[in-house]
DNA sequence: ATGCATTGACTGCTTAAACAATAATTGCAT
DNA sequence: ATGCAATTATTGTTTAAGCAGTCAATGCAT
């Protein structure tokens, strides 16, 4: 109809599929930063027994922001089956509580026990050490650049959800 | 023993444990985009029946780079195990094939067959889009800046893991 | 040349997340 | 008011990755 390009007329070719190339990929860099983060994350949160996939859930219900499975599931982004094992391994290590409603008996409202609101509070502090870490050297303004960039990003990608792409 | 303070002194300090905010988090958007990312991606290559984890392997023998098990697992970062089960999906799909080795009894060199290679040349295609796709907008040097920001602070990284943090 | 450390592939167990199906509620429409 | 649709939590199954442990083969040192 229009022409023989396969891209969307108004999207950038910085990439090209005949030369890959992985290390100018931000795909692939972008993994490899979030790698590194989660890693020294995860080794200093061994100390208490805690992951950061597993503080999570653990951060909504201490900011308040949910307090059932299906309500975390779904601030987080993940499967309701998934929370729901997610809840089970926390209840055994004894950080959340689980307790059925008594209105909606559907629903279980979870709890954070003593223990599970302080491990909650240690982790912003292991987190924002390890970001501010990998940031050394940044100014206000490049980190602020940074922030726009993925946002953009974030953007271009959820117009491209609405209209799939070429 | 110098002071107070409980980071190192040459770090930025954009991330304060008292006023956690996500949404302003590198980590947290990064791991926002790179999940639109995958989603597309994935979304595109279930064509194939294939994901892009499962491609990984695939490209790098495509590239000749690794054609081991122990090979692949190390260019790929991740468990020989791991790799082992992911060989067995894929050979389970008729893409790569074992043969053991008569030189070193121990290693099992992996080959791709015409279909895996079909399949692992479609991939980029696939990839070069999305990830256009979500650059939309960016004029050249911006790309350029950001690739630039990502690999300070996987330089960053590097150098915290050498020298554990605070 | 024998002994021991290393390497390569694999297996079991755990965490994690996705999809699908199920059971028990609840609520809404006719 | 009864029936059907939506919601909630859960369980099964698959893909994926990590750690630990096993077994066979290799190679190096004494």
């Amino acid at each position: 109809m229009t022409s023989a390009t396969p891209e969307l007329p108004d999207c950038p070719l910085f990439y090209v599929p005949g030369e890959h190339r992985p290390d100018q990929s931000v795909g692939f860099l972008m993994r490899k930063v979030l790698g590194s983060v989660l890693a020294q994350v995860d080794a200093q949160l061994s100390a208490y027994d805690m992951t950061y996939v597993q503080w999570l859930p653990l951060y909504k219900l201490l900011m308040k922001e949910g307090n059932t499975v299906a309500g975390l599931a779904r601030e987080l982004h993940i499967d309701p089956g998934a929370m729901t094992r997610s809840l089970d391994r926390l209840e055994a290590k004894g950080l959340v509580q689980r307790e059925r409603s008594t209105e909606d008996r559907r629903v279980v409202h979870l709890v954070l026990t003593n223990e599970g609101r302080k491990v909650a509070r240690k982790v912003p502090i292991v987190l924002s050490g390890v970001l501010n870490g990998h940031l050394r050297g940044f100014s206000e303004a490049e980190w602020q650049l940074l922030l726009e960039f993925l946002n953009r990003m974030l953007t271009n990608g959820e117009a491209m959800r609405r209209v799939p792409g070429p």
